[in-house]
DNA sequence: ACTGGTGTTGAACGATCGTTCAAGATATAC
DNA sequence: GTATATCTTGAACGATCGTTCAACACCAGT
């Protein structure tokens, strides 16, 4: 018996860079294989498919999403100021760092239709699945009293949700634009 | 000497449907060249290469969009109602009829990376100039004493413009959700 | 009616797409 | 050492990609 030579999560994590980059009909399986160095047949094996691999793509991506927020969290003296961390990471710290400015599952749902309706819920799923973490997030917030209590915690998870969209897009539409600080404190205005 | 016998203007809109509907890659010229009835010849000798044809396209529904905008605005009692009336459109009413409820100059910055610098330059230089109308336009809003005078019309503008992409990747995102309304309000309310 | 130039046609090009699979390599079990 | 089971390899598949171009159709000018 012999057990898998290269590593799975590495596949993944790469393959995420690509497809996060250039988007899901951009991205090749050849761009792939010679990013990772293997052939066809050993990818196909793993995931199946692009879709499949995609597919796990998203999720490692939402994944790193989450633990990159509960970190921020942690890093901050309240859970509002580690979101407005999260946030001005996400729009701000990305444009350098990151494959691209982008929210990958935003770009996944303005990309594809109902031809790949598996990727579309999908992206759909974990996009809600972070909302929901902002929500509990800012009933924190509410509890410390940091925040306005009359509005539930779903609706200024939804707002936020929104803010970070809408940033993100006009950040990457707006590449050299240095007042988008200014644009993300009205954010944070708005909520208290 | 023989004048073009197709419609060129009609070769545009419906390209900009297909490229609107699924964006740039997923797009083939065979896909353009059966919807509209035409051999590549005659496609090639009009706009060059796939990337002038989209390009074409781009322009286009920048027009339609602020052809829209005019409409709403003249439509309406007021420069603020005519506003909202625009991003109720663009956010709500696209989702039925148009090809797809992402703004097509978004869903191009998103898509499309530095290997298409061209067309993101485009599609970064009509959002500019959209963000340029509504400036205008909440410059007159101010005139009439109907929102906060204390901000200038550009930075109004900039937030209008991050708020429309939210809501519009959102709506998105969230399809069957039937409290975009609120969210809509919730914007406004913030302007005043 | 003929000519010259422009528009149209559709087959074809090389490249690349996602995917498959028989053959080879490798490691464990006995 | 040999057999067995698994993984890896890389050539190859048919389909489709963006694009080209020689042949053809058409109309204006004389």
């Amino acid at each position: 018996m012999t057990t898998a030579k290269y590593d799975r999560q590495d596949v993944i994590k790469k393959a995420t860079d690509l497809f996060w980059a250039k988007g899901f009909h951009a991205t090749s399986m050849r761009n792939i294989q010679q990013a990772i160095d293997l052939r066809p047949g050993s990818i196909y094996a793993s995931f199946g498919s692009k879709e499949g691999l995609f597919k796990e793509t998203l999720n490692h991506y939402a994944q790193m999403s989450k633990d990159r927020l509960e970190e921020c969290i942690s890093a901050s003296p309240s859970p509002i100021e580690g979101l407005k961390l999260f946030i001005w990471d996400s729009v701000v710290g990305c444009r350098t760092s990151a494959p691209s400015g982008m929210c990958m599952l935003v770009k996944t749902i303005s990309e594809l239709t109902h031809e790949n309706a598996e990727l579309l819920d999908e992206a759909q799923r974990l996009l809600q699945s972070v909302e929901a973490t902002f929500a509990a997030i800012l009933l924190q917030a509410q509890e410390r009293g940091d925040i306005d209590r009359s509005k539930s915690p779903e609706r200024l998870a939804r707002y936020l949700q929104v803010q970070l969209m809408g940033l993100r897009a006009y950040a990457r539409a707006n590449k050299g634009d240095e007042q988008i600080d200014t644009l993300i404190d009205d954010v944070f205005e708005n909520l208290r």
